[in-house]
DNA sequence: TATTGTTATACTCTATAACTATA
DNA sequence: TATAGTTATAGAGTATAACAATA
């Protein structure tokens, strides 16, 4: 595992992802973070948020790939505990603008550092060689999901 | 993206590997297969039935990582659609033993070889050094996934 | 008593359809 | 009429707690 010969092009590439993140993702999923109290969808929505800037709930919906009534529910969580606010734009009051508060942002802070989440302490467990295609693969696997929007 | 110069350890790997795999199976999660009829969830108990032969329920379900009484559903829906058949254990009645059916491991099959799933055609537009990082990275997100048990 | 698996119940996340408010 | 967002409703997937059957 550490040192494969070859890169010829494999076929099985996707079923074999397909699988592996289904896993993980079910694992993560249950994992409401101790720090943080939030879930990862929680987070993901959080994050895009305070990268995003300002951003209006139809941006932000497509950003994290999700249709508008799934996150109206989300942001009213975030909302509701105080990590994210909405302004009602001032030329188009049908439009609100969310952005992180100081508290969300201290939040994604945390997330950012904990050592005791899952994946963190399983990474830890790699050796150089594996941490190494982890960090190069992960560029990749960001483009896949498709991020930003 | 292509060529990272050095490969320092990052401090936010765990993060965005829990962002990225997230978003990741979010997509995935609402993709029912339309060859298989398979969700994700159904597909890879399909596959570790299949992986580990004769299985147990609760050998199963630590395999996959979820509580008995999920695996207990699921299990019924592979059983409904002719996927997988049950034999009640000889020795111990309590124990059923599970296995994929003929028309199973085609469908297993199947999945394998789809070229239009989402992360096949996501993963064909990646360019070859991508493509490879991806592809030492497998084997050690299936690491993190703890494949087997 | 202990173990295997099921049933009952509830929660999170997501979707689509119908609606409200504003443009 | 068209658009931004919400409410109503439904379904998948997961959990915990209580139960039944068997050991």
């Amino acid at each position: 595992m550490t040192t494969p010969g070859l890169t010829l092009s494999r076929s099985d590439t996707a079923p074999r992802l397909r699988l592996v993140v289904a896993r993980i993702a079910r694992q993560l999923r249950q994992t409401v973070d101790r720090d943080t109290g939030l879930s990862t969808t929680l987070l993901s929505a959080l994050a895009t948020v305070d990268r995003l800037g300002p951003v209006t709930l139809g941006d932000l919906a497509a950003a994290e790939r999700v249709q508008p009534p799934s996150l109206t529910r989300v942001v009213a969580k975030l909302e509701h505990r105080g990590l994210v606010s909405r302004a009602v734009d001032g030329e188009d009051r049908r439009v609100s603008r969310l952005q992180t508060t100081t508290e969300g942002r201290r939040l994604l802070t945390l997330s950012r550092t904990r050592k005791n989440a899952l994946l963190a302490q399983r990474i830890r467990d790699l050796n150089p060689d594996e941490l190494a295609a982890l960090e190069l693969a992960l560029p990749v696997l960001e483009k896949l999901a498709g991020e930003g929007g």
